[in-house]
DNA sequence: GTATCAGGTGAAAATGATTTTCATTATCAG
DNA sequence: CTGATAATGAAAATCATTTTCACCTGATAC
């Protein structure tokens, strides 16, 4: 798998490209939809051996940082990572296994039939807005 | 504040109602939008002084089970908790003030101008569906 | 009303995810 | 190549939440 191009937009960010940034990055290109940090050291981990979870940690929030990662929660505590850049999408969550899939429609009705046309059956979702109230846009805000 | 339909409802879940459920209860009427339980806990303590954090998080898990609340993640890792059975709805959370408001369409498109209505700026947004996919969905699997 | 006892409570300790600290190592601009 | 400084790893700290356990109390039966 070619991580040229992440660890050119990895550098952009201004930091060192390391052995061990490298193995993040081809971890999460590898796993693919929202893995938790352990899943993506245990995968880091085969790339470069002794990389400790502790770097993951701080890898993904300098990643998140740059906007080169996004960190999302779902259902639980745990956090859950995923490669930012590709096309805006969501997330079908089993609340029985636990798999996540990609939608890459964003509209309820769309996302919803689009759910149902791969056999997932909807029984609850959740939509949130970030941005900034209208307090918070007011001058000296930030 | 009157807490007696709730209260009504929780026993219905066939527990017992004590004056630190009932607190909990009051407090999550009165905070309304989406506290956490450290929050829930402050207010509660109003009520019923002595009442520990520990029984705020049983009390606040039991009446989830029950169907009485729901827990949610926003941005960050701590659960955030409301009252269910009001209209469903979906969240304004403000980047900057950590603020959560209410929005009670659930539409795409009809949040975002509602949220502009209010004068919140929109910057991202999230929406994921759950429920049970394909393979959880055939027989003998629950 | 009073006894009964399973369900509920609080304090402390345990857990699990994530962050901080700090001494050591490695990147990369010059 | 070298030095300044950013990044790493191990251990300890932190933070939210859960578990344990001895004690208490609400709700039903008498
Ligand atoms: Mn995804
Ligand atoms: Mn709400
Ligand atoms: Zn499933
Ligand atoms: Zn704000």
């Amino acid at each position: 798998m070619n991580t040229a191009p992440l660890t050119r937009r990895a550098r952009a960010g201004g930091g060192r490209m390391t052995a061990q940034r490298r193995a993040v990055l081809q971890a999460l290109q590898e796993l693919g939809c929202a893995p938790t940090a352990e899943e993506i050291h245990t995968r880091a981990r085969h790339i470069r051996s002794g990389l400790g979870l502790v770097t993951v940690y701080r890898t993904l929030e300098t990643f998140a940082q740059e906007g080169l990662v996004q960190r999302l929660f779902l259902d639980d505590a745990r956090g859950r990572y995923e490669l930012m850049g590709g096309r805006h999408h969501h997330h079908l969550v089993c609340l029985s296994c636990g798999t996540i899939q990609s939608l890459n429609r964003c509209f309820l009705a769309a996302a919803e039939r689009a759910a149902r046309a791969r056999g997932f059956k909807v029984t609850a979702h959740r939509f949130e807005l970030f941005g900034y109230c209208r307090r918070c846009q007011a001058p000296a805000a930030r």
